[in-house]
DNA sequence: TGCTCATATGAATAAGTATTCAGATAATGG
DNA sequence: CCATTATCTGAATACTTATTCATATGAGCA
Protein backbone atom coordinates (compact mmCIF):
# COMPACT_ATOMS: atom_id res chain seq x y z
CA UNK A 1 0.00 0.00 0.00
CA UNK A 2 1.47 3.61 -0.56
CA UNK A 3 0.69 6.82 1.14
CA UNK A 4 -2.16 7.11 -1.00
CA UNK A 5 -5.03 5.51 -0.70
CA UNK A 6 -7.60 4.32 -3.41
CA UNK A 7 -10.49 6.76 -3.63
CA UNK A 8 -9.01 9.79 -1.53
CA UNK A 9 -7.45 13.20 -2.82
CA UNK A 10 -4.55 14.09 -4.32
CA UNK A 11 -2.38 17.53 -4.31
CA UNK A 12 -2.50 18.97 -8.22
CA UNK A 13 -1.49 23.02 -8.23
CA UNK A 14 -1.11 22.71 -4.19
CA UNK A 15 -4.99 22.04 -4.37
CA UNK A 16 -6.77 18.72 -3.30
CA UNK A 17 -8.65 17.07 -5.91
CA UNK A 18 -11.09 14.21 -4.88
CA UNK A 19 -9.77 11.04 -7.30
CA UNK A 20 -10.73 7.60 -7.27
CA UNK A 21 -7.42 5.68 -7.91
CA UNK A 22 -5.25 7.77 -6.25
CA UNK A 23 -2.39 5.10 -6.41
CA UNK A 24 -2.36 5.25 -10.52
CA UNK A 25 -3.06 9.29 -10.73
CA UNK A 26 0.02 9.59 -9.18
CA UNK A 27 1.90 7.17 -11.23
CA UNK A 28 0.30 8.24 -14.51
CA UNK A 29 1.15 12.02 -13.28
CA UNK A 30 4.67 10.90 -12.51
CA UNK A 31 5.15 9.65 -16.35
CA UNK A 32 3.74 12.71 -18.13
CA UNK A 33 5.84 14.71 -20.19
CA UNK A 34 7.06 17.85 -19.25
CA UNK A 35 4.11 20.66 -19.76
CA UNK A 36 6.78 22.52 -22.10
CA UNK A 37 7.11 18.97 -24.14
CA UNK A 38 3.54 18.25 -24.75
CA UNK A 39 3.05 21.57 -25.66
CA UNK A 40 5.92 21.36 -28.42
CA UNK A 41 4.67 17.94 -29.23
CA UNK A 42 0.93 19.59 -29.65
CA UNK A 43 2.88 22.36 -31.67
CA UNK A 44 3.70 20.26 -34.19
CA UNK A 45 0.27 17.88 -34.58
CA UNK A 46 -1.23 21.47 -35.10
CA UNK A 47 1.01 21.90 -37.63
CA UNK A 48 0.19 18.60 -39.20
CA UNK A 49 -3.89 19.42 -38.73
CA UNK A 50 -4.49 21.56 -41.94
CA UNK A 51 -5.00 19.82 -45.19
CA UNK A 52 -3.14 22.22 -47.00
CA UNK A 53 0.09 21.95 -44.97
CA UNK A 54 -0.27 18.14 -45.00
CA UNK A 55 -0.74 18.28 -48.87
CA UNK A 56 2.74 20.62 -49.11
CA UNK A 57 4.18 18.00 -46.31
CA UNK A 58 3.04 14.75 -48.26
CA UNK A 59 4.32 16.82 -51.40
CA UNK A 60 7.81 16.88 -50.30
CA UNK A 61 8.19 13.58 -48.98
CA UNK A 62 9.56 12.20 -52.12
CA UNK A 63 12.16 15.42 -51.98
CA UNK A 64 12.31 18.95 -52.59
CA UNK A 65 9.66 21.28 -54.22
CA UNK A 66 9.84 24.60 -55.45
CA UNK A 67 7.13 27.33 -54.23
CA UNK A 68 4.77 27.11 -57.54
CA UNK A 69 5.49 23.44 -57.97
CA UNK A 70 4.15 23.11 -54.45
CA UNK A 71 0.70 25.65 -55.07
CA UNK A 72 0.18 23.41 -58.37
CA UNK A 73 0.40 20.05 -56.21
CA UNK A 74 -1.65 21.38 -53.17
CA UNK A 75 -3.85 22.87 -55.47
CA UNK A 76 -3.63 26.30 -53.39
CA UNK A 77 -2.77 30.21 -54.27
CA UNK A 78 0.92 30.74 -54.20
CA UNK A 79 0.32 33.26 -51.83
CA UNK A 80 -1.77 30.83 -49.31
CA UNK A 81 1.15 28.31 -49.80
CA UNK A 82 3.95 30.87 -49.31
CA UNK A 83 2.02 31.75 -45.71
CA UNK A 84 1.67 27.50 -44.79
CA UNK A 85 5.35 27.25 -45.75
CA UNK A 86 6.66 30.55 -43.80
CA UNK A 87 4.96 28.76 -41.02
CA UNK A 88 6.35 24.82 -41.27
CA UNK A 89 10.14 26.78 -41.78
CA UNK A 90 9.56 28.70 -38.34
CA UNK A 91 8.96 25.35 -36.76
CA UNK A 92 12.17 23.88 -39.03
CA UNK A 93 10.00 21.50 -40.64
CA UNK A 94 11.25 22.56 -43.73
CA UNK A 95 13.60 24.27 -44.92
CA UNK A 96 14.20 26.33 -47.83
CA UNK A 97 16.93 26.88 -50.19
CA UNK A 98 16.99 29.41 -52.64
CA UNK A 99 18.29 29.36 -56.18
CA UNK A 100 17.83 32.76 -58.06
CA UNK A 101 13.95 33.66 -57.58
CA UNK A 102 12.95 30.49 -56.81
CA UNK A 103 12.55 28.92 -53.57
CA UNK A 104 12.98 25.57 -52.94
CA UNK A 105 11.87 23.75 -49.77
CA UNK A 106 12.63 20.22 -48.45
CA UNK A 107 11.24 18.13 -45.47
CA UNK A 108 13.78 18.99 -42.78
CA UNK A 109 12.14 16.73 -39.38
CA UNK A 110 12.71 13.06 -39.75
CA UNK A 111 10.15 13.05 -36.46
CA UNK A 112 7.48 14.49 -38.69
CA UNK A 113 8.35 12.41 -41.95
CA UNK A 114 7.86 9.61 -39.33
CA UNK A 115 4.17 10.72 -38.15
CA UNK A 116 3.39 11.49 -41.74
CA UNK A 117 4.17 7.80 -42.95
CA UNK A 118 2.14 6.60 -40.05
CA UNK A 119 -0.27 8.80 -40.92
CA UNK A 120 -0.18 7.73 -45.04
CA UNK A 121 0.08 3.95 -43.47
CA UNK A 122 -3.17 4.35 -41.98
CA UNK A 123 -5.12 5.78 -44.73
CA UNK A 124 -3.56 3.01 -47.07
CA UNK A 125 -4.55 0.63 -45.13
CA UNK A 126 -8.47 1.84 -44.67
CA UNK A 127 -8.27 2.24 -48.65
CA UNK A 128 -7.82 -1.60 -48.43
CA UNK A 129 -10.96 -2.01 -45.93
CA UNK A 130 -12.63 0.42 -47.80
CA UNK A 131 -11.77 0.92 -51.61
CA UNK A 132 -14.87 2.39 -52.16
CA UNK A 133 -12.79 5.84 -51.98
CA UNK A 134 -10.23 6.27 -54.94
CA UNK A 135 -6.91 6.88 -53.64
CA UNK A 136 -5.72 9.04 -56.68
CA UNK A 137 -6.33 12.71 -55.87
CA UNK B 1 10.03 11.92 -72.42
CA UNK B 2 5.87 12.58 -71.35
CA UNK B 3 3.51 14.61 -72.82
CA UNK B 4 4.23 17.15 -70.20
CA UNK B 5 7.37 19.19 -70.36
CA UNK B 6 8.98 20.61 -68.04
CA UNK B 7 8.82 24.36 -67.40
CA UNK B 8 5.02 24.00 -68.58
CA UNK B 9 1.87 24.29 -67.24
CA UNK B 10 -0.54 21.64 -65.67
CA UNK B 11 -3.69 21.54 -65.40
CA UNK B 12 -5.61 21.61 -61.56
CA UNK B 13 -9.06 21.34 -61.58
CA UNK B 14 -9.64 22.31 -64.78
CA UNK B 15 -7.69 26.08 -64.97
CA UNK B 16 -4.13 25.36 -66.26
CA UNK B 17 -1.00 26.38 -64.00
CA UNK B 18 2.35 27.34 -64.43
CA UNK B 19 4.65 25.53 -62.97
CA UNK B 20 8.56 24.35 -63.28
CA UNK B 21 9.08 20.66 -62.91
CA UNK B 22 5.70 19.22 -64.44
CA UNK B 23 6.43 15.63 -64.39
CA UNK B 24 7.09 15.75 -60.74
CA UNK B 25 4.28 17.53 -60.31
CA UNK B 26 1.84 15.61 -62.00
CA UNK B 27 3.53 12.38 -60.46
CA UNK B 28 3.28 13.87 -56.85
CA UNK B 29 -0.37 14.75 -57.54
CA UNK B 30 -0.88 11.24 -58.43
CA UNK B 31 0.63 9.88 -55.80
CA UNK B 32 -1.55 12.45 -53.06
CA UNK B 33 -4.14 10.49 -51.34
CA UNK B 34 -7.92 11.79 -51.54
CA UNK B 35 -8.89 15.05 -50.05
CA UNK B 36 -11.15 13.21 -47.97
CA UNK B 37 -8.08 10.98 -46.84
CA UNK B 38 -6.38 13.81 -46.05
CA UNK B 39 -8.96 15.65 -44.07
CA UNK B 40 -9.01 12.72 -42.15
CA UNK B 41 -5.82 12.67 -41.25
CA UNK B 42 -5.80 16.09 -41.00
CA UNK B 43 -8.66 16.18 -38.13
CA UNK B 44 -6.91 13.63 -36.15
CA UNK B 45 -3.81 15.40 -35.89
CA UNK B 46 -5.96 18.40 -34.74
CA UNK B 47 -7.49 16.19 -32.05
CA UNK B 48 -3.46 16.29 -30.92
CA UNK B 49 -3.02 19.21 -30.98
CA UNK B 50 -4.70 20.87 -27.93
CA UNK B 51 -2.00 20.14 -24.90
CA UNK B 52 -5.23 18.97 -22.90
CA UNK B 53 -6.37 16.51 -25.01
CA UNK B 54 -2.72 15.25 -25.64
CA UNK B 55 -2.76 14.77 -22.04
CA UNK B 56 -5.60 13.18 -21.57
CA UNK B 57 -4.38 10.42 -24.08
CA UNK B 58 -1.36 9.98 -22.87
CA UNK B 59 -2.70 9.34 -19.31
CA UNK B 60 -4.67 6.67 -21.11
CA UNK B 61 -1.77 4.74 -22.84
CA UNK B 62 -2.06 2.28 -20.05
CA UNK B 63 -5.42 2.04 -19.77
CA UNK B 64 -8.53 3.37 -18.70
CA UNK B 65 -9.41 6.15 -16.34
CA UNK B 66 -12.38 7.39 -14.87
CA UNK B 67 -13.28 11.20 -15.82
CA UNK B 68 -12.80 12.31 -12.51
CA UNK B 69 -9.24 10.55 -12.56
CA UNK B 70 -8.34 11.88 -15.87
CA UNK B 71 -9.60 15.50 -14.47
CA UNK B 72 -6.86 15.22 -11.74
CA UNK B 73 -4.07 13.82 -14.11
CA UNK B 74 -4.36 16.29 -16.61
CA UNK B 75 -4.81 19.20 -14.35
CA UNK B 76 -8.05 20.50 -15.54
CA UNK B 77 -11.57 20.88 -14.86
CA UNK B 78 -14.03 17.71 -14.94
CA UNK B 79 -16.06 19.62 -17.00
CA UNK B 80 -13.21 20.82 -19.38
CA UNK B 81 -12.32 17.21 -19.02
CA UNK B 82 -15.83 16.02 -20.22
CA UNK B 83 -15.76 18.81 -23.19
CA UNK B 84 -12.51 17.14 -24.36
CA UNK B 85 -13.44 13.07 -23.70
CA UNK B 86 -16.84 13.55 -25.85
CA UNK B 87 -14.89 15.33 -28.88
CA UNK B 88 -12.14 12.18 -28.91
CA UNK B 89 -15.25 9.91 -28.21
CA UNK B 90 -17.10 11.71 -31.24
CA UNK B 91 -14.21 10.97 -33.50
CA UNK B 92 -13.50 7.33 -31.86
CA UNK B 93 -10.76 7.95 -30.47
CA UNK B 94 -11.68 6.91 -27.29
CA UNK B 95 -14.79 4.75 -25.93
CA UNK B 96 -16.42 5.08 -22.47
CA UNK B 97 -17.53 2.10 -20.68
CA UNK B 98 -19.74 3.20 -17.73
CA UNK B 99 -19.85 2.10 -14.35
CA UNK B 100 -22.83 3.30 -12.31
CA UNK B 101 -22.44 7.09 -12.20
CA UNK B 102 -19.01 7.01 -13.40
CA UNK B 103 -17.23 6.59 -17.10
CA UNK B 104 -14.05 4.82 -17.67
CA UNK B 105 -12.47 6.20 -20.73
CA UNK B 106 -9.67 4.07 -22.60
CA UNK B 107 -7.62 4.80 -25.79
CA UNK B 108 -9.22 2.86 -28.78
CA UNK B 109 -7.57 3.60 -31.75
CA UNK B 110 -4.29 2.09 -32.05
CA UNK B 111 -3.19 4.77 -35.06
CA UNK B 112 -3.44 6.90 -32.45
CA UNK B 113 -1.66 4.86 -29.95
CA UNK B 114 1.30 4.97 -32.63
CA UNK B 115 1.03 8.51 -33.12
CA UNK B 116 1.33 8.93 -29.48
CA UNK B 117 4.17 6.71 -29.49
CA UNK B 118 6.06 8.32 -31.90
CA UNK B 119 5.49 12.08 -30.42
CA UNK B 120 6.42 10.34 -26.98
CA UNK B 121 9.61 8.86 -28.39
CA UNK B 122 11.11 11.98 -29.84
CA UNK B 123 9.66 13.93 -26.71
CA UNK B 124 12.51 11.56 -24.89
CA UNK B 125 15.03 11.60 -27.66
CA UNK B 126 15.01 14.80 -26.59
CA UNK B 127 15.32 14.89 -22.85
CA UNK B 128 18.35 13.20 -23.66
CA UNK B 129 20.00 15.63 -26.16
CA UNK B 130 18.76 18.80 -24.00
CA UNK B 131 18.10 16.96 -20.20
CA UNK B 132 17.29 20.75 -18.78
CA UNK B 133 13.97 19.62 -18.72
CA UNK B 134 12.43 17.76 -16.16
CA UNK B 135 10.88 14.90 -17.91
CA UNK B 136 8.43 14.74 -14.71
CA UNK B 137 5.71 17.34 -14.78
C1' DT C 1 17.77 50.70 -66.55
C1' DG C 2 13.30 49.21 -66.59
C1' DC C 3 10.14 45.00 -66.96
C1' DT C 4 8.65 40.67 -65.61
C1' DC C 5 8.34 36.89 -62.76
C1' DA C 6 8.82 33.99 -58.24
C1' DT C 7 8.28 34.56 -53.74
C1' DA C 8 7.36 36.94 -49.48
C1' DT C 9 4.76 39.81 -46.44
C1' DG C 10 1.05 42.71 -43.96
C1' DA C 11 -3.30 43.67 -42.82
C1' DA C 12 -8.07 42.54 -42.74
C1' DT C 13 -11.70 39.57 -42.64
C1' DA C 14 -13.76 35.41 -41.66
C1' DA C 15 -13.98 30.99 -39.61
C1' DG C 16 -12.87 27.88 -36.17
C1' DT C 17 -11.91 26.47 -31.35
C1' DA C 18 -11.08 26.34 -26.26
C1' DT C 19 -12.75 27.45 -21.75
C1' DT C 20 -15.91 28.67 -18.53
C1' DC C 21 -20.21 28.76 -16.01
C1' DA C 22 -24.70 27.42 -15.15
C1' DG C 23 -27.63 24.00 -15.27
C1' DA C 24 -29.20 19.09 -16.68
C1' DT C 25 -29.15 14.07 -16.15
C1' DA C 26 -28.74 10.01 -13.87
C1' DA C 27 -27.07 6.82 -10.24
C1' DT C 28 -26.12 5.90 -5.34
C1' DG C 29 -26.83 5.94 -0.32
C1' DG C 30 -29.48 7.34 3.42
C1' DC D 1 -37.96 9.75 -2.04
C1' DC D 2 -34.29 13.29 -1.12
C1' DA D 3 -29.63 14.73 -1.19
C1' DT D 4 -25.34 13.95 -3.01
C1' DT D 5 -22.17 12.81 -6.44
C1' DA D 6 -20.25 11.93 -11.29
C1' DT D 7 -20.74 13.16 -15.58
C1' DC D 8 -22.68 15.59 -19.39
C1' DT D 9 -24.42 19.48 -22.03
C1' DG D 10 -25.41 24.31 -23.96
C1' DA D 11 -24.44 28.79 -24.51
C1' DA D 12 -21.33 32.72 -24.15
C1' DT D 13 -16.90 34.53 -24.28
C1' DA D 14 -12.36 35.03 -25.62
C1' DC D 15 -8.79 33.25 -28.42
C1' DT D 16 -6.50 31.36 -32.23
C1' DT D 17 -6.05 30.50 -37.02
C1' DA D 18 -6.87 30.35 -42.12
C1' DT D 19 -7.53 32.90 -46.31
C1' DT D 20 -7.54 36.63 -49.20
C1' DC D 21 -5.97 40.81 -51.45
C1' DA D 22 -2.76 44.21 -52.18
C1' DT D 23 1.67 45.16 -52.28
C1' DA D 24 6.73 44.56 -51.43
C1' DT D 25 11.22 42.47 -52.42
C1' DG D 26 14.58 41.01 -55.31
C1' DA D 27 16.41 38.15 -59.22
C1' DG D 28 16.82 37.57 -64.20
C1' DC D 29 16.41 39.39 -68.65
C1' DA D 30 15.92 42.59 -72.62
Amino acid sequence: MNKYSDNGVVAVDGCTVKVVDADRVVAVRERMPAAEDLADAADVFGLLSDPNRLRLLVALLDGELCVCDLAAVTGQSESAASHALRLLRAHRIVTARRAGRMAYYRLADPHVRMLLDVALAHIEHTELLHPERDGTA
